[in-house]
DNA sequence: GCGACATTGTTTTTT
DNA sequence: ACAATGTCGC
């Protein structure tokens, strides 16, 4: 009926994809094409044409937000509440699943979630245990160890050391931490996905009922999967129900953290039958900014092979900047979204691209000192924030006696007395007896091993820790948290603060308060957890946006890899360095440089209209000045698309200095960065930087044909041009 | 328990 | 450069 409604707007290959009939359907998409179109209308097609109800419809998307938008635009199409259809990430599913199995998955009916930084503290809780330094055994290594064995399904037991004494260490560690996961009843990230694959492997009946149930399969960026993500899928739909995977193997940007593009070229012979749709006809950027993204990306081998077309106009050229500093090229960039407001366009449609997360501070300092709003994107999220997690700490440490994390976190804040002496009594009567912290310090409080003023300090806590259980038993959520904030005494705690950090934390436990009142409970989603328990997990699986602020008419800053997935009508992307980016990490492993250029065919392929890269000559880096060739990525670019912009349009006179500089040598001697001066020996060259002062005086000067030198002024007989 | 100094590790990020 | 820990002395 609505069919036809559904699909009128799609272009044909578009089409094509969406009414293909039931089969394992691999969709292609380019960037830009339109590929959360097809999956949005694809499921809608599916509940309209097929009658199915949306109950038998499970699409998997990476994040929350992608979750969130795909429901949406299900419900826009359908016109109808998408209840009962099971959208979400890989990790909500899993957990979901978890939730309503947790006897057959043989975890404790409220176990929590334990998020990156808990589980970096807990594995540091684990070495200090096993007595390993630190030093020898890094917690960020054995994390990444668990986590990357976790992500192949290997759990400790299934591991061999083969006689290596690394891996042995490393095998025991996990298989320590497992234990100490198991005894506080908690779950990591990637012992989500494992857990919820053992279930279907150890429960055919489970299996079978959700085979049963779900009548159609859909994954969002399919070249992002990883292999417990992959198997998991394979496991529940392979040869029962028909999956609609839909990616782009010419944006795997996250490899590094164990996604495997293969998946995208295994699919065929994993999923029976299985038709490929192309998408290759972009909707987003002009047809120079589509050539250079092609022409780019064609310099990796082993691509599935995609070209992009357009029936836009060429548009303007794209822009190539070179700025001298780091400086330099981030005023540039000001002018220049100066110049995109003074067109009469909006801010908001325009971003800063990076590769990196250090390289927005400079970036943030020219704006802000020019008064142009930007936002950030990225950093601290509201659930990660120390303040949020210690409250938290204390809901959960009242909900659950047993979990370790949350009990250490806060037993001493604010600080009461119970030092590293006391602490470590405990956790030493913890692992010796194969009790939780909170039952040793039970035990403890009835005498032996502690000084009496610890015993009382103890004692207090504990009394404070069932005095919050009590008092908000009966209580709803918001005030639930209300109150625990205020009895733990961490609001008193953080109104003491010193250093100006006290009243953003204040603030952002009432924002917690108000998180609370907001949630919204949704039974069928949480099993038979009680609200608290789902408010936790929803703290832990949704880490929240960044900050929510202002959203309006700001320049938006971000790396490159949360790029993905957004486009602008203006895009600058900075920082086109070798060694930046490519990143001087990735140049050593095989594949990664080819990641990298994915990276960079990501970034240019967000630019609807404009498009302007930048590198700078020179550029601070862990305190000492590098200097690096323009990226390769910039000669992969066809010369016909770039332009170069002139640096000395936007040169300031005079860069603004600390005060200390201020009667520099420089301009003492008549010089100032961006002056051009001529040198006996070298020939023509422009000022960069300087500094000391008097006879020591010296300058950076690049030539034209010499490259940099830095030069005492003394002697150096620098010209003035 | 707190402030002063030393050491360390700095690609990308979600869940 | 710099922030975020860790250590030490009081």
């Amino acid at each position: 009926m609505h069919s036809r409604l559904i699909i009128d707007s799609l272009n044909d290959a578009q089409r094509a994809a969406v009414t293909a009939p039931d089969g394992n359907i691999l969709v292609l998409a380019g960037a830009g094409s339109g590929k959360t179109r097809v999956l949005a209308h694809r499921i809608a097609w599916i509940c309209r044409l097929e009658e199915a109800s949306p109950y038998s419809v499970l699409a998997v998307t990476f994040t929350n937000k992608a979750a969130a938008e795909m429901r949406a635009r299900v419900e826009a199409l359908l016109e109808i509440a998408s209840t009962g259809m099971w959208v979400g990430t890989f990790h909500g599913l899993s957990h979901r699943l978890l939730r309503t199995h947790w006897r057959e998955a043989h975890l404790p009916q409220a176990f929590q979630i334990l998020d990156s930084e808990d589980q970096y503290r807990l594995i540091r809780r684990v070495l200090k245990g096993l007595e390993l330094d630190e030093a020898h055994w890094p917690p960020r290594q054995s994390q990444w160890f668990i986590n990357a064995r976790k992500d192949e399904s290997l759990r400790a037991k299934d591991l061999d050391d083969q006689g290596d004494r690394v891996s042995w260490q490393m095998i025991r560690i996990y298989a320590a931490y497992e234990q100490a996961c198991e005894r506080a009843g908690l779950v990591d990230f990637a012992e989500l996905l494992l857990r919820s694959l053992e279930l279907f492997r150890h429960h055919p009946d489970l299996l079978a009922h959700y085979r049963n149930r779900f009548r159609y399969i859909l994954v969002d960026e399919f070249q992002d999967t990883n292999t417990i993500q992959y198997d998991w899928l394979r496991l529940l739909a392979s040869g029962h129900i028909p999956v609609f995977a839909v990616g782009d193997d010419d944006q795997s940007i996250y490899g590094w953290r164990g996604a495997r593009v293969e998946n995208i070229h295994r699919f065929s012979q994993d999923f029976t039958a299985a038709v490929i749709y192309r998408l290759e006809q972009n909707y987003r950027s002009t047809g120079t900014i589509l050539a250079a993204a092609n022409h780019l990306i064609e310099h990796n081998a082993g691509r599935l092979g995609k070209r992009l077309w357009t029936s836009d106009s060429e548009g303007e050229p794209i822009q190539l900047f070179a700025a001298y500093n780091e400086q330099d090229e981030a005023r540039f960039v000001a002018d220049q979204l100066r110049e995109w407001i003074e067109q009469g366009r909006k801010l908001d449609k325009a971003a800063i691209l990076y590769r990196s997360n250090a390289q927005s501070r400079i970036l943030e300092e020219v704006l802000f000192a020019q008064s142009i709003p930007y936002r950030v994107y990225g950093g601290l999220r509201f659930f990660e924030r120390a303040e949020i997690k210690d409250a938290l700490a204390y809901l959960r440490l009242a909900a659950h006696q047993l979990d370790d994390p949350s009990f250490e976190r806060i037993i001493n804040l604010p600080p009461r007395g119970i030092g590293e002496r006391t602490q470590s009594v405990l956790r030493e009567y913890a692992r010796d007896h194969g009790v939780t912290l909170w039952e040793a310090a039970l035990e403890l409080t009835k005498g032996g091993g502690l000084t009496s003023r610890a015993v009382n300090a103890l004692k207090q806590f504990l009394t404070l820790m069932e005095s919050i259980t009590k008092a908000i038993e009966a209580m709803p959520l918001h005030e639930q948290v209300e109150k625990t904030i205020a009895l733990s005494g961490l609001r008193a705690h953080y109104e003491r603060e010193a250093g100006g950090k006290g009243p953003d934390r204040i603030e952002n436990l009432d924002e917690l308060v108000n998180a609370a009142r907001g949630f919204n409970f949704n039974p069928s989603q949480h099993g038979d957890m009680d609200r608290l328990d789902a408010f936790l997990s929803h703290a832990a699986l949704e880490a929240g946006e960044g900050q929510s602020e202002s959203w309006e008419e700001c320049v938006q800053l971000m790396t490159l890899h949360s790029a993905k997935g957004l486009e602008f009508h203006f895009v600058m992307l900075v920082g086109l360095e070798e060694g930046l980016f490519p990143h001087a990490m990735s140049l050593e492993q095989p594949g990664r440089l080819e990641e990298e250029r994915r990276l960079c065919y990501v970034g240019i392929t967000r630019a609807r209209e404009r498009l302007i890269l930048s590198y700078a000559e020179s550029r601070r880096h862990f305190g000492s000045v590098n200097y690096n060739p323009p990226s390769r990525f910039i000669r992969e670019i066809p010369p016909e698309h770039l332009i170069e912009v002139r640096p000395q349009i936007t040169l300031r006179p005079l860069v603004t200095r600390p005060q200390n500089k201020s009667d520099s040598p420089a301009k003492e001697g008549g010089l100032q960065v961006g002056q051009r001066v001529m040198h006996p020996g070298f020939g023509e060259g422009i000022v960069l930087d300087y500094e000391g002062q008097g006879r020591h005086a010296r300058v950076q000067v690049r030539f034209d044909t010499e490259g940099s030198k830095w030069l005492v002024l003394e002697y150096a007989k620098l010209q003035r041009l």
